[in-house]
RNA sequence: CGCGGGAUAGAGCAAUUGGCAGCUCGUCAGGCUCAUAACCUGAAGGUUCCCGGUUCGAGUCCGGGUCCCGCAA
């Protein structure tokens, strides 16, 4: 078969590689080279850096509506599916439908839950056990095609957005052959989501990292987890902020009944008062201009810190 | 030239108007202890990022350079 991959991020690349053994990769198609860092040097997406290595025709339109061209140099390559990994930009029914078997996605959460940008870490944000991949035929509205097949993973305590979704991606990875085939040969049937479990999820910002510590220590674990490596989790001490490089909740018989109601409060060895009486263990962090520290050496430097308050 | 912080002992940080470069931890030696990441005593460890300037005297002031980092994007 003929297909065109649509791509950006990391998530995308084992199920590109896993494509490419069973079939023609006419195109790739991935987000334009940004400007990233203090330089603002041009870099491109991770599908970019693969696709050339495995010498693919590539595409990185600005916009997929608005360029002139694009859709009819689409149309041209002739491909019989388009399939669409993590690309970042959503794709007008024009583009969707040009193939004679429509435009497959790979979402990783277990549709209609957690439909939209920022799934995996929604799943590790709420302390989910269990998230898992579907693959779906595309339609006009996001993540809201029927169904071809959904797998299920198990989260493990210690997962973070890097582990978590290199697990989903590799088991999509292991199976997308598979599922395509018995899709176009009719083996499977679509089968339309479930609207009324629909939840849906938002784009990760910059100052969705800021900790709350009137919350538990466990959600602030999970928000953690959750963000890392992007955009990862902080506080300000002192007006400044503080970067939480790592962190632990503490066991509950390290707790210590009545002393945290002062949430945010920063106690011995770097241990944080957070609510519903729980303690972190502040592992590693970095204040803002300074490099990353760790928390023994943060308290050899900082005397004032411990008694001080995080907000 | 987008905005800003930083470079001082192995690590993390101080150093007042320019005046002998200190603190905590670590390291080493000794002591105490059944024992310990505990405690006590002592020691080693510095080209204060680099180059130049001002000064009797510069970590500190001035000029230039290198490197690191936060924000923004």
């Amino acid at each position: 078969m003929k297909i065109i991959f649509f791509g950006t991020s990391n998530v995308a690349l084992p199920i590109l590689e896993a494509l490419s053994k069973k079939h023609e990769i006419v195109a790739v198609v991935t987000s334009p080279d940004a400007k990233v860092g203090r330089k603002q040097e041009l870099k491109e997406s991770p599908v970019s850096v693969l696709a050339t290595e495995m010498k693919l025709k590539l595409l990185k339109p600005v916009k997929v509506k608005g360029e002139a061209g694009f859709v009819e140099e689409l149309s041209a390559l002739g491909a019989d599916m388009f399939v669409v990994v993590s690309y970042g930009k959503i794709l007008p029914l024009q583009v969707i439908n040009l193939p004679k078997y429509k435009t497959v996605n790979v979402h990783f959460s277990p549709l209609p839950k957690y439909r939209g940008p920022s799934p995996i870490q929604a799943a590790l944000q709420n302390g989910d056990e269990y998230t898992g991949s579907s693959v779906f035929i595309l339609d006009e509205k996001v993540d809201n095609g029927p169904l071809l097949s959904t797998e299920i993973i198990k989260i493990d305590s210690d997962d973070n957005y890097l582990t978590l979704s290199q697990k989903l991606a590799y088991k999509a990875a292991g199976s997308i052959n598979q599922v395509l085939e018995d899709y176009v040969t009719g083996k499977t049937t679509p089968l339309p989501q479930d609207e009324a479990s629909a939840t849906y999820t938002k784009i990760i910002s910059k100052t969705d990292g800021q900790i709350d510590w009137n919350k538990s220590a466990y959600e602030i674990y999970n928000q953690f987890r959750a963000f890392f490596p992007w955009p990862g989790v902080w506080t300000r001490w002192n007006g400044k902020v503080l970067k939480i490089i790592d962190l632990e909740p503490a066991l509950k018989s390290q707790a210590e009944p009545g002393s945290a109601k002062n949430c945010g409060l920063v106690l011995d060895g770097g241990k944080i008062a957070c609510g519903q009486d729980t303690f972190l263990w502040l592992k590693m962090v970095q204040l803002e201009g300074k490099k990353e520290t760790l928390i023994q050496d943060f308290l050899n430097g900082y005397s004032e810190f411990v008694g001080s308050e995080l907000k």
